[in-house]
DNA sequence: GATGCCCTTGCAACGGGTTGCGTAAAGCCG
DNA sequence: CGGCTTTACGCAACCCGTTGCAAGGGCATC
């Protein structure tokens, strides 16, 4: 069917080595050589078996990607970059969806069949024990958007949550609110968690007044909507602190539903900044999360792995920073 | 490093080929063999490798899915869809990303190097010979969302865009409107083509004055919100039909920016019933493209063309339906 | 012109499975 | 129990490249 090294040397009338090396970066062969394999290539159109490649050489050049959030358009954006930064190298991302997948074991085996160089889970969602299972198994992983720990089991790229929920909580004290929710997303989140300790931390040492809590069921806009009807009951609350830029959205038209004006009557605060905070429609005041910088460091790490697989893990964080829009009052 | 076949043949007591029948459906083997080798398998944490039975069966189990549009969050579903489709027969999605790329001959080396079996074409705004590229490197191909035609080229999966249109004229002049726009996606898209001339012949057969065209630069909210601006100035424009639902979200914006409230000053019309139309910021009256069936029968066919790769190209087409929702008057 | 060195090249083993073929063992029947 | 069919299993070649090793060839130097 496709032809093969062998046809190529047959008609280039050189070894099969030969034509191996012409196609080796940095191999030994004569210029000459090479043109007379590149022309015998070209007339076979020939393209080497990257299959039969990696057999030989350990190598796949193939990147696990594994996640669980095809609801989130921000992860749209995850995948556009990873796709990108893994192309520029020549990787290919073999994407793995774990929506609605408990066992780790399944991805496991299935990526361990086919042989990937690495794998970068990319979610804040599953419980840690999905990348440890992949390095116990000898695979280098990073996770992306993972826990901070100071001694992580596994390499961590992502943002410090608490060092994010208390700039929330600055945030909403600086435009002068008081009495305060955060609308989180999924309760079993890390990421949740995480800004859910950092604010409430930050709004007690403020002496603001009880920080009501509420979790939606996902990172979703129907959940963020539905999660906010229980808080609108609350007059007292003046912000919310939502546990991303989609439930924001989903709570803001909750409240609009019921006839409050924002910021007038209630303030949200968001977290992402994904692109369609900044429509005119929501015009979202957030915490911006680098995502770009956050993915092309997974891609750095997940590669120098390949090559050095044994260093100690690390956690790299990534600084947020606050997008003032129109969803707090000044 | 990981476990082979010899080593769980040499644990179990059996040549080599008894663990590969062991590991392979419908194979010759005795109850006993295969407990023996499972046990082995098990003992040494043995996962055949898919690339060496890549080599030896001419199978790689890889589809290349290959997409530009990394921007608009209906493909998010799309990616969702089409992950868990080829998941469920156990095959594995090959990113592609093409944003940017305008050479067809870079992303075919590419995929032939990695022996997919398949490549699905998923956009509607790339030219045909990417698809057609494929197939005349011998790769069965599915060109999804691409363009009807009597005798394709190559097998096509999607929407009578032109129906559409007609659909669309169908469903304004319903409405009671007379003078319309319809604000594309980009001109060289075929998807934005055919629902023009289907738009304007059906207007044009109605008696119904000239509809104005223009085109968003992008299916995307800021090429939508920025493509409406001039079409604001023509007073006497009723109603607009979108190109999709985000170009239209953005022209919306664009109308309320400028005052004019929905639907009572001005119609809207969408395209695609994306998660977002629904949202109550927006609430739009749309056409639903059934994506879902669209992509099962995309893997489906791709899947089939595996075995029997000879078959004549033909085009499936799914139908569309107008969800009403408030961006129309009464 | 002889010597020595380096660059280039071919040979052959190897990576980890699959599979056609031949044979031994097992099962079936009378 | 013998003869036949069927099933199970091992051997070895094969899939398509890569790479260590050894040998051949060219060039420069003396």
């Amino acid at each position: 069917m496709a032809p093969t090294i062998k046809e190529v040397a047959g008609l280039a009338g050189v070894s099969t080595s030969a034509v191996s090396r012409a196609f080796t970066e940095g191999a030994s062969v004569s210029a000459k050589t090479r043109q007379k394999v590149e022309a015998a290539a070209r007339a076979l159109g020939y393209v080497p078996s990257l299959i039969a490649r990696s057999l030989a050489t350990n190598r796949t050049k193939l990147i696990g990607l594994v996640a669980n959030n095809f609801q989130n358009p921000a992860f749209l954006e995850v995948f556009d970059l990873y796709t990108r930064a893994l192309q520029e190298r020549a990787l290919r991302p073999l994407l793995v969806n774990l929506t609605d997948v408990t066992d780790p074991a399944d991805s496991l085996r299935m990526l361990r069949q086919y042989c990937v160089d690495g794998v970068i889970v990319a979610t804040s969602t599953l419980p840690p024990v999905f990348a440890v299972a992949f390095r116990d198994a000898g695979i280098p992983v990073v996770h992306t958007f993972g826990r901070y720990s100071r001694r992580p089991k596994v390499h961590v790229v992502g943002i410090d949550n608490i060092a994010c929920g208390k700039l929330a909580a600055e945030t909403l004290l600086a435009h002068g609110y008081r009495s305060v929710a955060f609308l989180g997303g999924p309760q079993f989140a890390t990421s949740t968690q995480d800004r859910a300790t950092g604010f409430v931390r930050r709004m007690q040492a403020a002496g603001a007044g009880g920080v009501r809590l509420c979790y939606a069921e996902a990172y979703a806009y129907d959940a963020g909507r539905a999660a906010m009807v229980p808080l609108l009951a609350d007059k007292s609350i003046e912000a919310v602190f939502c546990g991303d830029d989609l439930i924001c959205m989903g709570a803001m038209d909750a409240a609009r539903h019921v006839g409050l004006r924002i910021p007038g009557d209630i303030g949200f605060l968001g977290f992402d900044d994904m692109a369609m905070a900044s429509w005119s429609a929501y015009n979202l005041s957030t915490i911006r999360q680098p995502i770009k910088d956050i993915i092309l460091e997974s891609v750095n790490l997940v590669v120098s792995l390949v090559d050095d697989p044994g260093r100690t893990p690390v956690s790299k964080l990534f600084p947020c920073a606050v997008v003032e829009r129109a969803t707090l009052r000044p």
